[in-house]
DNA sequence: AATTAGCTCAACCGCCTCCCT
DNA sequence: CAGGGAGGCGGTTGAGCTAAT
């Protein structure tokens, strides 16, 4: 016997999720908040599963989403998290605003893996490839040791600070002459500057990392969508809640195109206005 | 213009962890 | 304490797109 499939797979579409989809568990989620994922597909009227909605709303439909590429600032930071978290990628995720574990787990394997090995550097244990492949060498009687080498998992290692004094440095060292890697780079946005800025200003990166590395260290996402709806029970189900939050991070989908997340279904409801202005904009 | 190769990223799968009973 | 259910996580896949031939 088997586990128990997390839902019925009888009648459960998968595949890409349609703008009409994307309506619904928008709407739904507006007007209920994120509660019990099981219940979802079933309460807004969506053939799916509840992972699968899930999934949807965290990585793609959230509101506080940044998106494109990642800055120069945040493939740093993910380096040298990944370098002490390994690839914890919700941890590291949960450090970089607005981003989400899979779109980091997904730019780390296309871009970052490929540009550490240009560099000579050991994606996987963050040392050098040359130091590795002695250290291959040397310990090739000994597999247990080397395995563990290419866990940098425990935070509590002593060696942390070599760590990120080595990825750091490595990185970068080179990052002057990666121009031609990724098309991060051509991509340079006000908001990348003023992050590497603000980067470029601490002077002290350690203390930066320590700081975001602390599991008390407040969450960098704004929790301003955590819908007060959420409370309501779902017999509530009313007018969806639209208030000054929902407003302000559907001006930021202009960014990527309001029809693309099928906003449509906003124009019946109160910011429809907004809407409207936004997309007379667009089209000037 | 057609075909092929390579790349990207949204989405799925299955395991793990946590929490409730 | 054990068992079960739900959510969370990381690895993997494959459709769609772009570049190269």
């Amino acid at each position: 016997m088997g586990r128990q499939p997390c839902c019925d797979k009888l009648g459960v579409k998968k595949g890409p999720w349609t703008a009409e989809e994307d309506k619904k568990l928008i709407n739904f989620i507006l007007t209920n908040g994120q509660c019990c994922w099981r219940a979802v597909p079933k309460l807004a009227g969506l053939r799916r599963c509840g992972k699968s909605c899930r999934l949807r709303w965290t990585n793609y439909l959230r509101p506080d989403l940044k998106r494109g590429l990642l800055t120069e600032a945040e493939e740093q930071l993910v380096i040298d998290l990944h370098a002490r978290l390994g690839n914890r990628w919700s941890k590291i995720a949960s450090r970089l605003p607005g981003r989400t574990d899979n779109e980091i787990k997904n730019h780390w394997n296309t871009h970052i893996k490929k540009k550490l090995l240009k560099m000579g550097i050991d994606p996987v244990t963050h040392e050098p490839l040359e130091k590795e492949i002695k250290a291959a060498e040397k310990s090739s009687d000994d597999a247990e040791v080397f395995q563990e080498s290419k866990q940098p998992e425990n935070l509590e290692l002593p060696e942390i600070n070599n760590v990120s004094t080595i990825s750091s440095a490595n990185y970068s060292a080179s990052s002057e002459d990666q121009n031609s890697c990724s098309p991060t780079e051509n991509s340079s946005t006000d908001e990348s500057r003023l992050i590497d800025n603000t980067l470029d200003n601490i002077s002290d990166y350690d203390s930066l990392m320590s700081y975001l590395l602390e599991d008390e260290a407040p969450p960098v996402l704004d929790a301003s969508w955590d819908f007060p709806a959420a409370a309501q029970s779902f017999e509530n189900c009313g007018k969806p809640l639209l208030d000054e939050n929902c407003s302000s991070w559907l001006f930021d989908c202009q960014d990527f195109g309001i029809h693309d997340f099928g906003f449509d279904c906003f124009y019946d409801m109160e910011i429809s206005n907004v809407l409207n202005t936004l997309e007379m904009g667009s089209k000037e």
